[in-house]
DNA sequence: ATATATCCACTTGTATACTAGTGCGCAAGC
DNA sequence: GCTTGCGCACTAGTATACAAGTGGATATAT
């Protein structure tokens, strides 16, 4: 279905054609622009299809991959392939050398405990900003939890995972910042396949539901220090899972 | 009238001296392969370039931008200037509408509250990480601070810039984790250029510097709670500037 | 048999050609 | 005069072609 974009407000009555912005004082202020652009694009869906392969680690760190080869596979030519594959490598999904090949980028110790930090940090103050006012709302994120619980309960591990990034979301979408959780995503990419890696061989942990029921209580009693202290050990308990590898694996 | 400043020269005939030290592909430390790959790239140049443009305004937002122009103006052809595009545009920089055109993106409040509630999560945490297990060492810190100091009482706006940047780096190096700047330092493109905005019409604000010192200061003394007192001041300063510029321009 | 040099299949980077879609100017009709 | 419709120039998305470089396999010489 094609999209009827309105009038995208005048970009500009530039009489020359490529306006480069060499000398343009007069701001030129056009403020809103992009209102749905849902133009199907390949690139975005090469993008989801690889992202999600990585994520899942239905492409395990370390394959060997190339760009003729994705769009060879997916019966695409190599732009949109290669503009996915740059995307990939801004978040440390891809790891690729110039003139010899590509890879599916290892798990390195140093990215996860980046990102455990950044999550830790970021999702602490959110909390924080979370309870700062008021007692948030907790009906919706109380549901997810429960879900979350059914689904260990199950043994679902694809329900588990669904809801716990849910829910994991939810606690920004409670400090009033929505669209924090993007970022949080790209960065949380490398704890996943790490996840992934745990529950391959592993059960899903008890514990974690628990953690995640004593968030929430946090959250309702307005309690810091409980709150804070519960996403820390969560948090980190990804580190323990890494350590745990580690000495079995390369 | 196409105002090409050095930058056509410096893309096409000679490589970029210096500074490609932005986002190289990490130390990966992937096992079989990772040599060099140091080769010279035309899209990393156009990347550098457009970056460092719209960070210093040079490309006000809202300026209305092509792929064929800039491709044209940096005498290369588009498949690199489409690739710091894509790059560009996950950083939140460069907003593009699929068949109708691209701009510089503006500056949005709600990127920028982000932006502050990022910086002001990772930084606080850092802090705390820093003076967790002993003091730490602010020998080289507190020479940035200086540095600072006088730059804004020089007046020079570049050196300031510069020298403020390094100083919140190194609170992260302290934390023991270098590499994290460079997940902030594209989140703050959005700050970085409202505070050109804010000194190209106002005049460096000596509070900043007191502010460096007094972290500098809570850094020495391990003093937590002046520490994330005084980052929490300094960052959300920025969002007094934009206040100030969205009641003033649309 | 071993060592060495050459070739080739493969990679990514860059350039160019083509497609689909959009907004604005301009001309024709009222 | 104003309105309406068509066409053209421009855009980004995609496909393909070319260039530069690497590593391994193969053939040759010792």
């Amino acid at each position: 279905m094609i999209t009827a974009p309105n009038a995208a407000d005048a970009a500009a009555s530039s009489p020359e054609p490529g306006g480069l912005g060499a000398a343009p004082a007069p701001a030129v202020a056009l403020s809103p622009l992009s209102p749905p652009s849902s133009r199907y694009r390949i690139s975005d869906a090469v993008y989801e299809q690889l992202s999600e392969a990585i994520r899942n680690l239905q492409l395990p760190p370390g394959t060997p991959i190339s760009e003729p080869g994705i769009a060879s596979w997916l019966q695409v030519s190599r732009s949109p392939v290669r503009e996915a594959f740059t995307r990939l490598v801004d978040l440390g999904l891809i790891s690729v050398v110039p003139q010899v090949g590509s890879q599916i980028a290892p798990i390195s110790l140093r990215e996860v405990e980046e990102a455990v930090f950044i999550r830790t940090a970021l999702e602490t103050s959110a909390f924080q900003r979370a309870i700062q006012d008021s007692a948030p709302d907790t009906t919706v994120i109380q549901r997810l939890v429960d879900a979350n619980r059914r689904a260990a309960e199950d043994n679902d591990i694809e329900a588990f995972f669904d809801t716990d990034e849910q829910l994991h979301q939810n606690v920004f979408v409670l400090a009033g910042m929505p669209r924090l959780w993007h970022v949080v995503r790209g960065t949380k990419m490398q704890l996943d396949r790490l996840r992934r890696l745990n529950l391959s061989l592993a059960v899903l942990n008890p514990e974690l539901v628990e953690e995640h029921q004593q968030i929430v209580d946090a959250l309702r009693d307005r309690d810091e220090e409980a709150g804070l202290h519960v996403i820390r050990t969560h948090a980190t308990r990804i580190l323990d899972v890494m350590e745990m590898h580690r000495t079995a694996h390369p």
